[in-house]
RNA sequence: GGAGCCGUAGUUAAGCUGGUUAUAACGCCGGCCUGUCACGUCGGAGGGCGCGAGUUCAAGUCUCGUCGGCUCCGCCA
């Protein structure tokens, strides 16, 4: 193989124009196609920032061009010539680079490639598993590499705005102390300290609040969070947030901050303008209107609450249950019978025991199979509250209300994208507020924080944390984007005082939370300002701005489903000894 | 912890109700070619169907188990 030798690469192989005609240049980069025509042969050369075909002919460089037959696929090539237009009619309007070659004059192999294991090309689409084992190949095709393109963009125009806002940016452990609550911690033994753990952060939030105790006032990082639980397409075990708090400050100078950010954001990656106010809406609404915490507003189809019109009905399930909800798709009687029994599974994930419709057809006539049930009044009622027209069709949900507004909010989403009325490119964001401060957990039987037990209740409602603890909303705010939630943040508890109540109607006790949140309770009583921040979700920002459908194609080296990295193998054994050191054994392996 | 989908040359796929020697395209190797651009053209090599049992005269096709990938429920303050 041969070294640079001295020879500087002059261009990029996306930038020589016309207007570099006759230029003599040095390039570098990868062999994307080649075609060998004996006398001449072509070659486009790949780099991150383009293609620039460069051609082999005796008269532009003998020794080049000899040499040039042996060139195969992922050659990595330096090469020197001349900038030519390409002959008439010869120039590829297809490419940036289409007007113009490069003839080559001299030649360098810097290294040769075995044929790789898939063709590095956007057009093929190889098996993730060979992806995810071969990735910085997979890293190669253009693809995949301009969502990396992207990210950075992303975080250089979140850096500069934080920075234009006086914003320190400011590191924070990663050993850090595990903390009761929230999701399972990642664990790292410690060698000094045998038999004692640190935990990898779920996320920066105690520190980010003890440095507005410090002082500092404003903070960001676009830093690494830990979680310990099972994957999904848009979660990853370690995943990257924008993570920010603010003293002096109310919930709306946090959100008022956010949504510039995030409107700079789209503007400066992909140029797109947000609204200049974003909606908002309360959770109460969020799940009345639409089921779920998250709602997509990029459409229309609000549930309705119809449990008064048929609560005195034949149709002992509608009559009987906590509360009946409908769902009207205008137009939509064209679904087929297997459509509506595929929407019946499709309602079953989330608990649902079966799926009751009615279609209003031509004449009037409602067809259902439990139209037989319902009374004039009743289908006055219904017709009424859900607008119901000719040609419709409508589904209910009859059961808790956690089933209902789930099962409704799902069926909701995946009719949208049967119907199609989700129209690309368009982005909707919104601000869900007024959150439960505390929810019940059946499983552990105690309330638990909605958000995390460091979020302040609404002035006023305080009281109601140990009255009525259901009732007490939160001084909380979620960024959700196209039905995805992107940010959610909240103005914290700075009073021990108050952080003290909100960790009793936890249940959790004083001796508790000495041992666990002590440093923090103690700061609050040194003078801690008024704070809140919030944090966002890296890594689906960045889907988004992609359309990437998997968290994995916007984090360079993403981990499979069952959590292990495909190309190092990790997680892997360790050695005895190394096990030694930190005073571990390890458990007989169950059959 | 649970449900579903997938696994066939290097890659992507086809292979119907089980039946001669498992197809194709791309890629790869060799020849020819001075205007190609997913070059063309002629020729060639390459797999026994993720793995293991079972049913059967006969299994890529059926059954069970197992491994791996993906999607989802639970979980994710």
């Amino acid at each position: 193989m041969e070294d640079l030798g001295g020879w500087t690469r002059t261009h990029h192989l996306g930038e020589l124009t016309a207007a570099d005609v006759d230029r003599e240049v040095c390039l570098m980069g990868w062999v994307q196609f080649r075609r060998d025509h004996g006398g001449l042969i072509f070659i486009d050369l790949r780099d991150r920032m383009g293609l620039t075909q460069i051609v082999f002919g005796a008269d532009y460089g003998l020794d080049a061009h000899e040499r040039a037959h042996a060139i195969r696929s992922e050659y990595v090539l330096a090469v020197r010539g001349t900038v030519k237009a390409r002959p008439e009619g010869m120039a590829n309007p297809g490419m940036p680079t289409g007007q113009i070659e490069v003839q080559i004059s001299g030649l360098k192999f810097l290294a040769l490639s075995k044929t790789p294991p898939f063709e590095i090309e956007d057009r093929s689409e190889p098996a993730e598993v060979l992806r995810l084992k071969y990735r910085y190949l997979d890293l190669r095709r253009p693809k995949l590499a301009k969502n990396f393109i992207l990210r950075h963009k992303a975080a250089q125009s979140v850096r500069r705005y934080l920075d234009g806002l006086g914003f320190l940016e400011i590191e924070t452990p990663i050993l850090t102390k595990s903390t009761p609550e929230g999701a399972r911690d990642f664990l790292v033994p410690s060698r000094l300290n045998q038999g004692s753990f640190y935990a990898l952060p779920q996320s920066p939030q105690l520190f980010k609040q003890l440095l507005m105790v410090s002082g500092l006032e404003r903070y960001y990082q676009i830093v690494k969070c830990f979680r310990d639980e099972d994957l999904r397409a848009d979660r990853q075990p370690e995943f990257t947030q924008i993570d920010i708090e603010m003293s002096f400050v109310d919930e709306e100078q946090v959100m008022h901050m956010a949504e510039n950010m995030v409107r700079a954001l789209f503007r400066e990656t992909i140029g797109v303008d947000l609204p200049t106010a974003f909606p908002r809406m309360p959770f109460a609404e969020a799940i009345r209107d639409y089921g779920l915490d998250k709602p997509d507003v990029r459409f229309d189809l609000k549930l309705k609450d119809v449990t008064e019109v048929v609560r005195g009905s034949e149709f002992k399930l509608f009559a009987k249950a906590e509360l009946v909800k409908a769902l009207r798709v205008p137009a939509g009687g064209e679904l087929s019978r297997k459509e509506i029994d595929d929407l019946t599974e499709f309602v079953k994930i989330y608990g649902a025991t079966g799926l009751a419709w009615i279609k209003i057809k031509e004449d009037g006539e409602w067809q259902s199979p439990i139209a037989k049930f319902l009374s004039q009044a009743e289908r006055d009622g219904l017709t009424t509250i859900c607008g119901l027209e000719v040609g419709d069709i409508v589904f209910f949900q009859a059961a808790s209300p956690d089933v209902v507004n789930t099962a409704l909010g799902q069926l909701r989403l995946q009719l949208a994208e049967r119907f199609g009325l989700i129209k690309d490119g368009t982005f909707a964001p919104l601000w869900v507020t007024d959150f439960p401060l505390l929810e019940y957990d059946p499983e552990d039987k105690r309330w638990v924080a909605r958000h995390h037990p460091f979020t302040s209740p609404q002035p006023g409602q305080l009281d109601l944390v140990a009255t009525d603890p259901g009732a007490a909303l939160a001084r909380a705010y979620d960024l959700v984007l196209n039905g995805s939630e992107i940010g959610g943040g909240s103005i914290r508890n700075h009073t021990m005082s108050m952080q003290q109540a909100m960790f009793t109607a936890l249940g959790i006790d004083q001796a508790e939370a000495t041992e666990k949140f002590g440093f923090l309770l103690e700061a609050l009583e040194f003078g801690a300002p008024p704070h809140g921040g919030i944090a966002f979700g890296f890594d689906r920002l960045i889907m988004i701005l992609c359309g990437a459908k998997s968290i994995r194609d916007v984090i360079a080296f993403p981990k499979t489903q069952k959590a292990t990295c495909l190309m190092t193998e990790a997680p892997g054994e360790v050695s005895n000894r190394q096990l030694r050191e930190l005073g571990i054994r390890l458990r007989e392996k169950k059959d």
